[in-house]
DNA sequence: GGAATGACAGATATTGAAATCTGTCATCTG
DNA sequence: CAGATGACAGATTTCAATATCTGTCATTCC
């Protein structure tokens, strides 16, 4: 199906681990599956991931590290104010996830299914946001905008508070009307409590 | 096995319900199972229950009221101060919950399957828990202890913000090391929130 | 010689037939 | 006659046979 002729990298079998999984899903998709959408035999995956485990945690880092990449951006508006940019940040990362699970509800199944299987890429990823969060909690108490004892545990702490509005678990109450408000009354608490 | 002589009542049903649930587990346990543990056939159960469903649901409900009256208590603590109460059912909601993951897991996760089965008589039960921290906030306001233009909405607020600490579905890690102070840190920041 | 292949053993998933369960109801019993 | 029974039809679950997949490796190919 694919041209034989172009040479067989990591890249491409995760190229095409990720149509396979789109296309059949997490259960059925195989790596027979990934190796026949690359016209090639099911060994040669072998050769570049050690088990078809490795492979699918490979396309869950990816993944997982498309979203922080768009979080880090707004860490380093540092010309916005520091609550600002908590709300801004807060607020992404909600809608990202609300938009990726009403757009393709499949694909956020699916994706939710490796996330439960690789929960050490996971664990990483979250410790990667919590980072970024308490860089702008760190930035806020600089400025006189906000206090914290310690900016990572706040950072938690307000990460936690606001899980219903990021954890793929609750994805179901995201589409409900009202959310929104909901959102911003948690957000609100919490920007309260982290001021002066 | 049990007395044939004794008056079958729904009561008695919902006993034995319970202890079945108990011993097979979610997936296992029959209206068969049931009947056969009250000495009866599982024809006189249908007199008093319309379907397996509802069977499960009357047990449900039952179990989530003795979560509920139990906080309803600290509510009615009003010789307390609003925050005191405040802090007090939070706690009281968390290490009940904790306790019971912890204490027997497969009962939890019995419940827990329970509960996702019956999503109506969560949502009341959900409805009854903010209402009672509506009661803790509206005094708080009265008293000048806290700041809110609506009770409820900052109810739901506060419960969302602490659903790590309640919601079955991060049961896992209510075990780790480090959760009370999590927990501390999520309470601490809402309170202040809530200060005026 | 380095990459790709495909046959293979053991593990996992699928399937369909048999067993069990749910819910009803005509019948029985005290 | 109020309440309990158990036979029954259709739905659901279980289980074992069958098929497919995972991961290895001796062999092939360029």
């Amino acid at each position: 199906m694919a041209p034989p002729t172009e040479v067989l990298t990591a890249e491409r079998i995760l190229e095409a681990t990720e149509e396979v999984l789109r296309r059949h899903g997490p259960a059925k998709a195989t790596v027979v599956d990934v190796a026949r959408a690359l016209g090639v035999s099911h060994g040669s995956v072998y050769r570049h991931f050690r088990t078809k485990a490795a492979l699918r945690e490979a396309v869950t880092k990816r993944w997982l590290d498309r979203t922080s990449e768009a979080l880090a951006g707004i860490v380093a508006e540092t010309s916005r104010d520091p609550e600002a940019r908590l709300r801004a940040w807060l607020l992404a990362l909600f809608e990202a996830k609300r938009h990726k699970a009403g757009d393709d509800p499949e694909l956020f199944a699916t994706y939710t299914t490796l996330a439960g299987e690789n929960s050490d890429a996971v664990d990483e990823h979250l410790e990667d946001l919590t980072g970024q969060l308490a860089e702008i909690v760190r930035a806020g108490v600089e400025a006189g905008a906000f206090t914290s004892a310690d900016p990572l545990v706040t950072a938690r702490a307000v990460f936690q508070a606001t899980a219903r509005f990021h954890d793929p678990g609750y994805h179901r109450e995201w589409q409900q009307p009202g959310v929104l408000d909901e959102f911003e009354a948690v957000v609100d608490l919490l920007v309260r409590g982290l001021r002066p």
